[in-house]
DNA sequence: CTGAAAGCGCTAACAC
DNA sequence: GTGTTAGCGCTTTCAG
């Protein structure tokens, strides 16, 4: 295949038609508009564009015109690469990805590494839009982006009034799973949770920093299993909850291994995502806990790993929730009055829940 | 958190100038050079601004006028989504997102589906340049992609002269595996191999198909698996090669059913992808056939799940491949001489492979 | 079917 | 430090 010979960028749209003798117009239309000249002209017009190495109209000049970027910006809390990383974040990705496709529009990632204040690069992104998927509340990307004048949408959180939104209910989703603990009768529960704010905490939350949260869906989980196992006469306040900044399984690992040292009396390991999950099933393994005899383990998401590994978990359509927030975005709107899509969530009890050991079990064995 | 007002964008530079009573250079360079003003200036501009709702320079005009766009365009074969199924896919997108993040600079995914010819999208996409990933030599988005004025990396395929090019030594990588099975003794063997051409043939491959595919990583591969085995004096056109179009387990599972079903005295398959692969040793399951006793299976690409699962495989590292072609069309080049990295792979023996039964053993059992 | 005029919103020399 | 001058390359009414 030839390679066309990458001269200094001469030829335009104005040299173009001075050459052929014709008007801007003329040509630009030659691009188009194809039924606004005779067929003959345009062939002339694209043909001497080949023979000048003119690459057809300039993509930036033209959004400029246009008011155009034919581009979608996409905002994450986390590096680009993490996304790519949880099975949960790729689905939305590609379900974005989709509704990008059926509309013809790019999707611009944008660098917006967590750990850097620069918000440059929202500023520079040349996008007809914004959806933004999981940042925190105080996140300066976020408010950078808002300062834009574009549509934006944001998935699961934070929630911002007056923005376009999609996500699951977390609250009764939760809550769903969490009374089906408590029928199973635990009443010894321990949590495993995602970052909680920007700041790194792995550790043990206090009841504060549940309640101060900046990731509005992480403290919603947690009050609405607060509120669910204060019913069933747990004190919340005695209640370990142990939080990871990184998302992924080793992490998970280490805090179900953090939680089970100081609290070996646990029946039931809660975790706010499969990702968690699977690493506290690791580590039940290591200390030869049987589950879900030994102890009780469930996550959230519905990955395909876990649902392969048999978790009792809350799934959520994943990538649906992508290509909402791309479709909300895209469709025309009134701009007046934000619109929010809430996702169906399902239970899906797997094997790794069951009822707890009575006293006499965990002491003389089954 | 407040939400700006959005207004009917009437703020502009100039406008904001005219309010302040200075020249729109002043105001620009509030923004972009702050030390070229008196810091009490920029205070005022900031803030009036912040009043007026000006949002800060519009990203478009700006990059007409600088001539760049701040962000880098992919191009890939397949629909957007698919490249977030294959593991191998999402490892080299990960590596570009890595450099992009690193240099700042967006990563902006063009829509094109493969079906449809539509390369309007490349044109209309504001980049600063191109990575092209394992797209067939004829793809018209790449042709589209090659007569953009902007620097061009293409990873894998398809080899074009004067671009520049980051991918594995894939003859000399499936020489080393196929030598590993020769020495094992196997010559009853089968491959299984993805697509070819555009068009679809779900089925066995003539020679001819091999010799002319269009994705020169697969015909690469083919190519040096005949000669390795030729030499070892097995005659390739009696060797069964079959296709598969789309690039799932499931797939690999179908072919590997197709050439044992026709084939049942194949000791081998070599699947030119740990994705067909792992489908293969889902079919040998089915079959009761031991894997390796009764079968040996290979793959390549050294994916997560292959290495879980034991396969007997070729590890290239997509990560960096996908981060050294971000790294290249970065950097700053000459533009005349084209610029290859060879990544290196590396033969992962696995518990998929061993010698064949002999012909004793295939009728009476081990 | 074609052309002339009028910018889209911004930045970068280069003077002042 | 600040303003003036010139476009970046294109599309789009609106006449002819």
């Amino acid at each position: 295949m030839g390679r066309p010979i990458r001269t200094r960028r001469q030829a335009t749209l104005a040299s173009l038609a001075a050459e052929l003798g014709v008007s801007r117009t003329t040509v630009s239309n030659a691009y188009n508009r194809p039924d606004q000249l005779s067929p003959e002209l345009r062939r002339r017009v694209l043909e001497t564009a080949r023979r000048l190495g003119y690459p057809g109209p300039d993509p930036v000049a033209r959004s400029l015109r246009t008011r155009k970027a034919g581009a979608v910006g996409l905002l994450l809390t986390e590096n680009l690469s993490y996304a790519f990383r949880d099975p949960a974040a790729v689905g939305v990705l590609e379900g974005l990805a989709l509704a990008c496709e059926d509309a013809g529009v790019g999707l611009h990632l944008v660098p917006a590494s967590p750990g850097r204040e620069e918000v440059a690069a929202v500023h520079r992104a040349g996008v007809d839009g914004f959806v933004v998927y999981s940042v925190p509340d105080d996140d300066p990307h976020l408010a950078a982006v808002l300062s834009r004048p574009v549509p934006t949408v944001i998935i699961d959180q934070p929630r911002i009034e007056g923005v376009d939104r999609v996500g699951p209910d977390d609250a009764s989703a939760i809550t769903g799973l969490a009374n089906h603990l408590v029928e199973l009768g635990h009443r010894q529960i321990g949590v495993l949770c995602m970052r909680l704010a920007r700041d790194r905490n792995d550790g043990f939350v206090s009841r504060e920093r549940q309640c101060d949260a900046h990731f509005h869906v992480q403290r919603t989980r947690l009050a609405a299993l607060a509120e669910t196992f204060q019913a069933a006469g747990v004190d919340w306040s005695t209640v370990p909850v142990v939080e990871r900044f990184e998302h992924t399984v080793d992490d998970g690992a280490s805090a179900a291994r953090q939680l089970l040292d100081t609290h070996p009396q646990v029946t039931a390991l809660i975790c706010t995502s499969d990702i968690l999950a699977l690493g506290a099933l690791a580590e039940a393994g290591r200390r030869d806990l049987r589950v879900p005899a030994d102890l009780t383990v469930t996550g959230f998401d519905g990955i395909a790993e876990a649902t392969r590994a048999g978790l009792t978990t809350v799934h959520q359509p994943v990538l649906e929730k992508g290509r909402s927030a791309g479709q909300l975005l895209l469709a025309a709107h009134d701009h007046v009055n934000p619109r929010v899509i809430t996702l169906p969530t399902e239970l899906r009890l797997g094997t790794t829940s069951a009822p707890p050991r009575t006293a006499e079990e965990f002491w003389f064995g089954p």
